[in-house]
DNA sequence: CGACCCCTACCGACCAGTCGGTACGTTGAG
DNA sequence: CTCAACGTACCGACTGGTCGGTAGGGGTCG
């Protein structure tokens, strides 16, 4: 049963996304927050903790998403290159998806205290070491080159910018192969048949 | 001759880039600018028209610079896949040069007026051109293969996200040597024999 | 030489407006 | 009657920016 609180609660965390990704935390006042949602202050922090709380929320749900689907990636029991296609498939996916919170996400990780740098570090950590664990274990199982992995921390900026500047022309899910044509030779040793 | 108004001058620069980088543009007052430079407002704005022009010098020297230096391989009478390994050792260069004004150049264009958005916008889109022109060549001349371009405009996120968030442990060339290994081959036809 | 002057670089008080946040009143459904 | 779900009035702190003023170095005169 979905309750009425909830349903504002809901909306103000995808206008507040929104207006976050466009402006940014700091560009976006509370005023224009308002009247994007359509209440006055007392209704908002009625609901709200208070801004930067809100700001926590919007990047939890992208990243505690894509940490479930991983998940359910890696527990597959495929090889490292197929498990490699799913991960790139399935970020690509979840930015199409929820564009504006991965956005802030992505850009306003230092807006956040102590507390809140602790979660999200955390959790980006264990989501960029899912794409370490499938590179390692390609690469022992000899399908991917003997990689220096520090490029890793890169692809997640290689996704959100593809997406974030080449999405009002491009589809998403062209946008996702556009990556992955590049990515997946670049990555494994033999040549790799491109799906469609 | 250097005076001592541009002496000045170059040190709110690169302060300003230095905290824009860490907090944001918005997220950074004046007062946290003028006792990084060791000035009052009056001597600030006596150099400075305003924040938001500060801004928008910060961001334009990086792309300036890049498409001087850019400009100059593309003018090379090499093969498009060393043009391409160029490409990207300036582009990582360009960054450990100057990686506070890259990352406010990358993160903070929804602040800029109409004029700064427009002067930005045009750079950005010059210097893709240049990565697309060598792509294009090289396809044509059966180096590359036959690629989607759109991902094109991940290539800077792919940069600035492997920089920002993998430097403190990483040298500045092996990052980029960490990238061109899974790029150069992503993109090249035939096997491309690793320098070094 | 020294007296004068001007201009650059800088100071610090001040401004109107906006910020995020709170206290409390009101409304309406159960 | 109750309590959640709002609106309204207000707060102090802080925002970017302005303005009148000043210290002092360098040039130009007698």
């Amino acid at each position: 049963m979905r309750t009425r609180s909830e349903d504002t609660r809901a909306r103000i965390l995808t206008a507040s996304a929104d207006l976050f990704a466009r402006q940014g935390y700091h560009g976006t006042g509370l005023a224009e927050l308002l009247d994007a949602v359509g209440l006055q202050k007392g209704g908002f922090y009625h609901h709200i903790a208070s801004k930067e709380e809100l700001l926590l929320e919007i990047m939890l749900d992208p990243i505690d998403r894509i940490l479930v689907s991983s998940d359910q990636i890696l527990a597959t029991d495929g090889d490292a290159t197929t498990k490699l296609r799913q991960l790139g498939t399935d970020l690509g996916n979840a930015m199409a998806a929820d564009l504006a919170a991965w956005t802030v996400f992505l850009r306003e990780y230092s807006v956040l205290g102590a507390d809140g740098k602790a979660q999200i570090l955390q959790r980006r950590q264990q989501y960029l070491d899912r794409w370490r664990q499938v590179l390692q274990e390609g690469a022992t199982a000899g399908e991917f080159r003997p990689l220096d992995l520090a490029f890793v921390e890169g692809i997640l900026g290689l996704f959100i910018y593809t997406f974030v500047w080449a999405r009002a022309s491009t589809p998403p899910e062209e946008l996702t192969r556009s990556i992955m044509q590049v990515l997946m030779p670049g990555i494994c040793l033999h040549p790799v048949p491109q799906p469609r």
